[in-house]
DNA sequence: CCTTGCCTTAGATCCTGTCCAATGTAGGGT
DNA sequence: ACCCTACATTGGACAGGATCTAAGGCAAGG
């Protein structure tokens, strides 16, 4: 994640203050933020930045591939700024936090052709739930 | 999921019409519909069921674990009468269709101990996504 | 320094899902 | 067979998350 504005602006990205504050916020602490929370953080430094314009620049780092959206069971989506090194993760069932896992093994060569059905399977994503230390304490 | 009735009376459930009917739309076809969908062919056969009770049965047969609840970046989530039988999905990332599937290996297995992060871990989803044959036509 | 086309904004709107208070009813008790 | 009562159902309001819209703002190439 680091230098991302460098590597977004050669990709031609018109570069505002509101996209460098919601890139800085999620290069900060590398925890998986919420929308709202990635705009609470934003507003701490740029007070009118617009719920809107956090949602289209993360969904934006989303497509290029910068950020990884982690959909928590119905619950809001977060964002994680660790997209360039592959890993899964790990779910609290009750609070919704998350923690990145590196499990050993493969689970596309997992899938064998004859169960893809004519999908053009693109990538798999391992969800590990449980309850945290702090919930269950 | 066949005598899922049965099952559900001997252990105290009250049976209503309503109940019986989202039963039986969830043992038809064992596609994954969404709350809506369900409620959609309930009311083809019970006109006046409401919403509220769909979603109420639905929530109830989650909790007593004969019906999986998948969650599909957030869109609606999809209900899965296959519960009996542990499987994983396959989910397109067009129109949101899922096809259960049946990968070899043990993903549990693959997390060492030293990445639980203190967490007390309780199951494993793996969700392949691609690109279904009907959305690639 | 001007122009143009992309960005941002606030607020409306949408979609899923839950809550509520009022009403209905399954099924045990008699 | 009938009555009770605890539990279900209802529909409409509500809430949270996310997207859309139309108007105005501004980055950056010329």
């Amino acid at each position: 994640m680091s230098d991302l504005l460098g590597r977004l602006r050669e990709r031609g990205w018109r570069l505002t203050a509101q996209r460098r504050v919601v890139a800085e916020v999620l290069d900060g602490d590398h925890v998986h933020l919420t929308a709202d929370e990635v705009h609470a953080r934003a507003a701490e430094r740029l007070p009118e930045i617009s719920r809107a314009t956090v949602y289209n620049t993360l969904r934006e780092l989303v497509h290029r591939g910068e950020v990884l959206e982690v959909s928590t069971d119905g619950r809001a989506k977060r964002y994680d700024p660790n997209a360039r090194h592959p890993h899964h993760h790990l779910l609290c069932a009750r609070c919704g936090s998350i923690r990145d896992v590196h499990p050993t093994g493969d689970p596309l060569s997992d899938l064998p052709a004859s169960q893809s059905f004519g999908f053009t399977v693109l990538e798999v994503e391992v969800t590990y739930r449980g309850i945290c230390p702090d919930c269950a304490a």
